[in-house]
DNA sequence: CAAATTTGATGAACACTGTTCATTAATTCC
DNA sequence: GGAATTAATGAACAGTGTTCATCAAATTTG
């Protein structure tokens, strides 16, 4: 009886031709410069068809921004090992801008894309991101504990680095550092990161 | 001969009356989920006749990103009034801010969208911003000559504090705050740039 | 003033979109 | 082998951006 495992098999592998034919369609032209029918033509189905393995286009990308928190969380987990907390919020910080620069599409989906999110919740997706996130602020907290900063306001700490990573990617990726020469980026990002973290060593 | 003059001010006022209408819908559904259909039906014409006055749709984007970037820099030139540069710059944080917590719509237009931009260029609209980013860094290097910071590399200070504000405000207006409640993200923005400013006192 | 010309607005048409569903083909079960 | 289930199809529907021949009104010309 094993028809059954196969049919979840080959559904599972359906699923996944799916996504990988609609992650890289929507990497090259953005969510909605991508049809349902352009992704059943990569993956030489029927438009018809993709509608049995997910409910509509939202969904896919649901799929893929679930995947991208995975795979982010996947990205910042070796720094759970880092016992000094400082070292690791600082290693944080870098693997956080790091991921950004290295899956702009990833980053995208996750805190910038708007396309369905808006109403719908993700649920799944959130609560791998949320908890993620209460790892950064736990490792703030840790720092705030073992007297790192001379401030105690742990939330503000925490936010204040955020909005500086969360702004250093999004401004890269959404290419509004054309000011700069392209070279330039890559350095500004960098030293921009050693500042933050030095002005960090002052609060 | 007022004729050509008045149908000079006829067209003017039919441009304006479909970017009022535009800005309005883009405002509630987002560029994608406004059509020209929807244009035309709110100002009472047929579809047709939007392309009489704009060639397309990304040209009435493009139309209303630079009146965002006009506006905003209206709500920054009464900063170029303050004499002292650190004031001055402290200044320009909090109008920056306060532009995109109030015109959400217009930041977004401005710094996030990325609709069409992609590849043709918003000229006029680009050299705007970039008028507006000269005199940011006009300002920090101010700073720097009269040694209100340690450090003097003025492109990376000023990158560093614009990475926080965006970030800050693009957190804020695309929703990755869920995780605290309403009322204590107001306080968390304002607290944070608090912070930012005694930060930046120690570069 | 009337005729000719220019202008403005129209809405049908084209190729596309997301999505649904009756029909068909293949597979599994008995 | 025949019945029942499952999978895939592609036509159809209502929507999209955009174009264009057609028509009516306004303007210019004779």
């Amino acid at each position: 009886m094993g028809i059954v495992q196969r049919k979840e098999r080959e559904k599972e592998e359906m699923r996944r031709l799916i996504l990988d034919a609609a992650l890289r369609l929507f990497r090259e032209h953005g969510y909605d410069g991508v049809s349902i029918r352009n992704i059943a033509e990569a993956i030489e189905y029927s438009p018809g068809t993709i509608y049995l393995y997910y409910k509509d286009k939202s969904e896919i990308f649901f799929a893929l921004q679930f995947e991208a928190a995975a795979l982010k969380r996947d990205h910042l987990l070796p720094v759970a090992n880092i016992e000094n907390p400082w070292e690791r919020l600082i290693e944080f910080g870098r693997r956080y801008i790091d991921f950004g620069m290295k899956h702009p599409d990833l980053y995208d989906l996750l805190f910038i894309t708007r396309s369905p999110m808006e109403y719908i919740e993700n649920q799944e997706c959130w609560n791998l991101g949320l908890a993620t996130h209460s790892f950064f602020v736990e490792t703030v907290q840790a720092c705030v504990d073992q007297r790192y900063f001379k401030s105690t306001d742990t939330d503000t700490i925490a936010y204040t680095l955020w909005c500086h990573a969360h702004g250093l990617v999004s401004l890269f990726i959404r290419e509004r550092m054309r000011m700069y020469p392209e070279e330039k980026r890559q350095e500004l990002a960098q030293k921009s990161f050693a500042m933050i973290v030095k002005m960090a060593e002052s609060i």
